[in-house]
DNA sequence: TTTTCATATGCACATATGCGTATATGTATT
DNA sequence: AATACATATACGCATATGTGCATATGAAAA
């Protein structure tokens, strides 16, 4: 019971819902993240740390970044997030966030390594 | 996204979890709620006017008595609690939940009227 | 019209939450 | 070793949230 209120705790705030929503689709570093969110580092890595505290998250480090993606083995999250993929088109901000997914090499370049 | 993060803020309480489970599956006064959940009075009333003001249940009054139900409108909302329900035999309490909804009529005789 | 009863709401208070700023940590590069 | 850079964390603060207690409201019953 507790597991299933954290999972919504973690979905009721829209940085950390635009964060996992991202984070399902492909691992991401801290600073990908506030460059996609336009957040500051600590608020993105804050998030983060909720994240990996309750366990939705595995985090590696691989040289100076440490990439995020979003653990598959929580049945209602997994759920919730594929239900809002399947209809991201209604939320314009998440539309955008997709959209800065897609040119994330160009978008980011400056700051982080390109992803494979 | 506002009405997303809201869908979330409402399930991200334990009490209101439990509300809004019950109510997705039949209609109940406020009282019937208050005995379920054994909780006052006040705070199952105030949970529901957090519902009832983000319009996620209609209300109806009847006799001395208000009714509470789940509208069904929310796509999000709705496919979440159905995926809870589907697998509710993880979740003690809403086990127990679920067991004095069964039992209502007999649960909660002395304050209540007879559901259909 | 008074009383009763179900429900709603106001107030107070403790706790939780989100976030900015500054700083610490830890790895990589030189 | 020193520096640079990505990330993490501590602190403080404003605000939000949950809840108990007391009381208001409003419909029904007497």
């Amino acid at each position: 019971m507790n597991q299933l209120v954290n999972v919504f705790k973690l979905l009721s705030d829209e940085t950390r819902l635009r964060i996992i929503l991202l984070l399902a689709q492909q691992e991401l570093c801290v600073c990908q993240l506030s460059g996609i969110l336009n957040a500051s580092q600590p608020k993105v890595s804050k998030n983060l740390s909720k994240l990996r505290d309750l366990n939705f998250v595995f985090d590696e480090r691989r040289e100076k970044f440490v990439f995020y993606k979003l653990k598959t083995d929580n049945q209602i999250l997994m759920n919730t997030v594929t239900n809002i993929l399947a209809s991201l088109e209604i939320y314009p901000q998440l539309v955008l966030d997709q959209k800065k997914l897609t040119d994330i090499e160009k978008y980011l370049s400056q700051c982080c390594p390109i992803i494979e």
